[in-house]
DNA sequence: ATATCAATATCGAAATACGATATTGATATA
DNA sequence: TATATCAATATCGTATTTCGATATTGATAT
């Protein structure tokens, strides 16, 4: 109850952890899921792929598919305009945060 | 467009700075909606007051009918368990700042 | 051939978000 | 007494998002 109301306030957040880890290297879903797990988020698989290709079809990502170990994956990267909208975010998010903290 | 994308990413925020000052004082709709405002942040009140009720719903705040001037505001202050949530939410948002700064 | 396996995609149902419109209720005006 | 006004809250219909479950992909191993 409680985790679905926390999962709710953060699901924007981990929108941001997405363009944030994908300006660092290229992340691919399953990977990116768990190292969710790993924080202690958890996102159903059926929210996290279409938020991906949401974000790449506003131009904030770029998709790459890529086999390894004969398993297809598809590695997304920031892309110049996803890297404004996160520098962006970064700064907002740091101010709300803040304004958490203040009295 | 990049403005829908960022309030998509902080309307969960919203929703813990609800909490937050409604653990400061007691805070109705019209007047929460203007501060967002002034500092930069659009929300509907389609969607304000559902979240409100929802909130309520979940036992986090609590509802008081005033009259102030002729108008009745319906204000809402925080409880014992939306005080837990937000001080869980408080730390987990910081974290999650945090990190975005790394590097 | 076909079974397996990591990974991605998509489905239908439920919940949420949105802008627009309606309702409330106290006071002011006629 | 009616009714106009006004801040504030509530709700409506549509569109979008989220969810868990199920299906698909495609390379390798059996």
């Amino acid at each position: 109850m409680v985790k679905q109301t926390l999962r709710d306030f953060f699901l924007g957040f981990i929108k941001i952890h997405i363009l944030y880890h994908a300006a660092k290297e290229p992340i691919y879903g399953q990977k990116f899921s768990d190292e969710l797990k790993r924080h202690g988020y958890e996102i159903s698989f059926g929210t996290l792929y279409p938020i991906f290709h949401k974000l790449e079809g506003k131009g904030l990502l770029i998709s790459k598919i890529k086999n390894v170990n004969g398993k297809n994956r598809k590695y997304y990267t920031i892309t110049k305009k996803g890297n404004d909208v996160l520098n962006e975010a970064r700064i907002q998010a740091k101010e709300l945060v803040d304004e958490l903290f203040e009295n």
